[in-house]
DNA sequence: AGAATAGTGTCTTTGAGACAATATGCG
DNA sequence: CGCATATTGTCTCAAAGACACTATTCT
């Protein structure tokens, strides 16, 4: 106790109800692959502000009961209706935290968004405050075409001279919101959001393996590259993609087994592999073409 | 308007009064080179919990009036007694958040973490809440061995079934704290705090052309060479660094003149340059060697 | 003078990508 | 049967890293 008068001050501090409140929500990027094409996971607002929008599925985090984490996959479970068996392939990473005091009209809302990457799963069920929830195909919501978005990742230009914020990186949550993502017509900031969570998983395959929790637990090497192609919207070339996978160390192994038909319009039966014990692929499937795009 | 009753129960939802309240902070990883080594910001607590422990710079977000990344700001610049013009070269993103509900023992506060990349700065001075402040080299606090910190990237590992967590990602708050990092004596959970951010700017220099970050605005290749060892905290080949970095488009550019002296020891004058105008570095500088330690 | 350093040249190995070839099943 | 597909082979080019070499400047 150095300093009495300075603890008051310090603990004082520390009462909420000293300082106007803040609260702390989590949303979630949640993608899977339905027919081949990228989804996300959006629920209809069902109250005031942005009455019967779209928005990304998230609530209030429980104070004192529980972490972000468990907050997020709480969130998911409950608009998924998966139980813990469930959510046992899903992927959950934390994305980035979304802290305008403007984003929400009614008080200062800080809001964790995290990003998951599902398998094919049963249509969405609507949680207890949305109206609806269903998978919405990634392109209807964000068009390619801006090369900023397109290539990967967001980045800071034309600020005003001081604070980098967010830098040369992965987030900026003060960017203007007049030269926005193209994602419109989401609640609040959900469509920035949005954006990031697509650029993330975008350059988070590269460098992990993290392509096969969009699929079962076996699957083909074609399978695979259907995610990549999914992600990243292009086609990649079939051969030099196989052997490629094939020769990163722990990213596939072998289960001996065979695909029960052949291609959907002919060919071999592909051999079946699982997701093997990497955590990073080394050398990276790296993207192609992203040109000099990001300069 | 769908249902009045939906609606209520929203707004309901929404007033924090209803619930227990969550606090929200920022704490600030900043790093610095001194001397050749890597240093972090550390600010000595004045009062408790924790009080004379180490700990990151940090506070509350003061609502309804900054943004998350105005608040980190905020914060470096009180504990480093920077003004607008001298953050004008920090590099300042986010880190993730940290909300586990027994991270602080008071309440449940979310502490959302930024990383900084700052050159060479005076000595810190301590702000209001703190007893002192600090420039402290980093492996003082997080020595090297660790194989999975090491390699960069913290791993989930021994998690029960269920919701991957943080997955093969960069974050995990809910990793098991008996197996934390090896940063002890911060106070809360800095010290995974600072592991993590560690970490990313170790991944980070690799892809982008941060590093530039830590030094003057004018510098020779053996300065950005020596900020990569220090981060990286091992050796490079000068000669195959030299060229690599000249050879990646929009990584530096000549300023035509050269430095006053030659090196410390003896040797020509080195050429100087300025950061380029790329945001990421194509092809990336890689680090050597990770072997196939994360597998 | 001696030693360390800046910068460049060369060689080898690895990996990415273009393209070709072969075999296998579906329609 | 005809064609799309799975898988493997070959070739070329770019890049990483090991090593060598020269010129310069500090002590």
């Amino acid at each position: 106790m150095a300093d009495r008068r300075g603890e008051d001050a310090f603990l004082a501090a520390y009462d909420p109800r000293a300082f106007a409140p803040i609260a702390v929500t989590v949303d979630v990027v949640a993608l899977t692959l339905r027919q081949g094409a990228l989804h996300v996971l959006l629920v209809r607002r069902g109250a005031a502000p942005y009455e019967n929008a779209w928005a990304l599925p998230g609530g209030f985090v429980q104070a004192g009961r529980e972490s972000l984490d468990e907050a997020a996959a709480r969130e998911l479970a409950e608009e998924t209706g998966l139980d813990a068996g469930g959510m046992g392939r899903v992927h959950l990473e934390q994305l980035g935290s979304y802290g305008r005091p403007d984003r929400d009209p009614r008080m200062h809302v800080v809001s964790v968004a995290y990003l998951a990457f599902a398998p094919d799963l049963p249509e969405a069920m609507a949680g207890s405050d949305a109206a609806a929830a269903a998978w919405v195909p990634v392109d209807v919501l964000a068009p390619r075409g801006n090369p900023e978005t397109a290539t990967g990742r967001p980045m800071e230009q034309g600020r005003p001279a001081g604070i980098h914020g967010g830098g040369s990186g992965r987030r900026s949550e003060d960017a203007d919101p007049g030269a926005d993502h193209p994602c419109t017509g989401l609640a609040f900031d959900h469509g920035t959001i949005l954006a990031e969570g697509l650029d993330r998983a975008r350059a988070k395959i590269e460098y992990t393996p993290l392509a096969t929790a969009f699929l079962e637990e076996e699957f083909t090497i074609t399978e695979l590259r259907s995610v990549y192609e999914a992600v990243w919207g292009r086609a990649l070339h079939a051969g030099n993609f196989h052997r490629k996978v094939l020769s990163v160390p722990g990213f596939v192994e072998s289960t001996g087994a065979t695909a029960g038909r052949g291609g959907s319009r002919g060919g071999p039966r592909a051999r079946l592999y699982r997701a093997g014990d990497a955590r990073l692929l080394h050398p990276a499937l790296l993207r192609p073409d992203r040109e000099d795009s990001v300069r």
